[in-house]
DNA sequence: AATGAATGAGGATTCATTCAT
DNA sequence: AATGAATGAATCCTCATTCAT
């Protein structure tokens, strides 16, 4: 995987053809990292549809057959690309939970939300990916890739579950908050990434953490 | 509501053809709503990709030559579905706020989040042309549909700018409480089209208003 | 169906592209037919594998995409062809037992392979359908086709059954004996169709059915 | 005869790979065998088309580039091995001729079609190659590959001749007697491997000489 | 000798769009 | 207005073959 784990890389540094080749002794695994890579750019400079294997092809300084060396149909390059970029945003918010938060006792919660914008934040490529293509696959979406969904928003129900165990958050359907959560964050996110509110990240990250603990209404 | 109903009419309770032919004084204009009307049914049942220009004719009862006498193509008549679309759910929440509500001073804003989960739980393949089939249009929809969302989002935000100078929300930037409060009505509705929550529509209204006015900490 | 039922037509004398555009309010079922015809050309030249669709097309004066509005695909045009090729030498068959024969009682029977190896004289494509493409498909030639040549085989197979019952053939299991019979005609026509054996046809069908009748062993 | 046997070997009890490997002295021919048997039997299960080399190299327990070391095309790989199959073929039916057969004057005749006969039944794989996959060559196998049955037509032709001049049987043009009897082995053999005739090869055996020596008139 | 990654030409199929009738 | 036949660009995928290691 081209990104490491908690900081994602932006999509601009990767090497130039010339020197992948001259270490063509690279482990397989390395050479599908790169074409995932390749294809992450160009879905999301295009969107699936309009994204064609050439493309990929090209990005990744392939030639078109190679690409199916690697992956068999551009859906299965596809699906496999959300899945690993699925399990790299819940890795770094396990990871940001794991640092344990001082301070109030929705702390925990606050450092999630925070953690999942920054993700976003630095990979708008992602972004793009997981709110745009990942609907645009129709009933192939709604089979597998909820899947991925699924695996993030449980982990975020399970910390609320959790809140409202400990009498930290009111009582409600958790799945639901959870869900609410993830698309507070994945829409705002996405919106930033398609236009240009002109808010700093960090004013946008605190804005949501406020709505979903104190909501609205001043107190 | 232009739509004809939020329980589209079945392919088959529209005059044969023969009999069409004999009422072809009609407005050109009605026929259009039916084109788009079967279009609809079409789009959501397959997305916009899997719909082709042949299916939505045969929904319509029409060769397929002849959508062309009506849509210039396929994206013109997506887009002007997605506008009419759009300009009917602002018309609901237009008209459930101009009726005026009773009671506390944030009964503008519930009520405006009920109507607009209402129009959705009665029209679920609006909710999946929203918020499924307007992404799959790449860079054609960023360009174009953004500007049908921004009118909704545009009128949520007078009523929270307004609110928030009435002191009855706290400050926030109104455009970002617009978006949130679009992208969790919308998000949640559309979650429960693609999979079933098993909770009845009232009591995720309910939610959604709770969590956007008191958010998640208890008072 | 090009070919009229009993004396199958050249390939060659078709109209050419500018006729037929003149009559161009033929119908659908012709113009299959045409395709068809034009196929079987291709096939007949080039074989199953070799032959592409744009090559049918342009036989036919059709462009690319015409030949999937009349067929299904590539395969299906095949099977299609098999069938009515298979059907129209059935037919050329029974309208030829139908003609009471005079003089011995093998008469019918000489006069069945007669009219057999008359029509692949007449009609090298089909030859070379039946005789070479449809076996190139594998297994695909095995579930379908392998119906055709049944038919066929069972024509001839009650012949033999009949001849057997009355005495004027010894007793063999009669569909050995049709496949036999068929296996015959159908390599010597194609051995005919491949190399130039440089024997007048009617040769060639004499010494068939006298083989068939009198064996090696002079009497 | 140089086939491994008429019951091809499993592909599982060739030795591993690691151990092929300490025995790289083993001479290319042998090697070549091995990928010929291992061609063989994936040609006869999926037909010239359908087979691929990287199917051929893993029946062969090879890596598939290699297959290109030993032979120069996938073309070239089955024309050597319809030769090789051809000439084993024909080297059977001169063993049967060279054992001297005792009784009728025919009896050399019946003695080579019983012996190809056997060959068939003993051989399905061979059966499918001769009379399936040859033919889905197209224009190659016009060209080369009937070199290969002129070689078995003409070892017949050769019998069919001397029978004549010694009066043993009615005078035909020779060539057409053999290739008759090449048809009727072939077809007859093919068809009981497509499709199971429930009749015991010995009875086939018998009727193919009987239909070719008697015919079907009652003597 | 052997490997298997890389290549790219080739071909079937789809479908939005046009247009003669 | 309506039809539906015709068009052909677009794109996925396959697979024989090459070649660096």
């Amino acid at each position: 995987m081209p990104r490491t784990s908690s900081a994602p890389a932006s999509a601009a540094d990767r090497p130039a053809r010339a020197v992948r080749r001259a270490m063509s002794d690279r482990d397989k695994e390395e050479r599908r990292g790169e074409i995932l890579a390749a294809a992450k750019r160009v879905f999301a400079r295009k969107g699936y549809h309009a994204t064609t294997i050439a493309e990929i092809a090209k990005e990744a300084a392939l030639s078109y057959g190679s690409i199916y060396w690697y992956f068999d149909s551009k859906d299965a390059l596809f699906h496999e690309l959300m899945e690993s970029e699925g399990q790299a945003l819940r890795r770094h918010v396990h990871e940001a939970l794991a640092t344990p938060a001082a301070g109030s006792p929705e702390a925990p919660f606050r450092a999630a939300v925070q953690a999942t914008f920054e993700f976003f934040e630095a990979d708008r490529a992602l972004v793009k990916l997981l709110f745009r293509d990942s609907y645009s696959l129709g009933d192939r979406f709604e089979k597998h890739l909820f899947g991925i969904y699924e695996g993030f928003i449980g982990d975020i129900e399970q910390i609320v579950a959790d809140a409202e165990r400990r009498g930290i958050v009111v009582d409600h359907p958790p799945r639901l908050v959870a869900v609410s959560v993830a698309a507070l964050i994945g829409q705002i996110a996405h919106r930033r990434v398609v236009t240009d509110d002109g808010l700093p990240a960090a004013v946008v990250a605190d804005f949501v953490v406020s709505l979903l603990l104190n909501g609205l209404l001043p107190r």
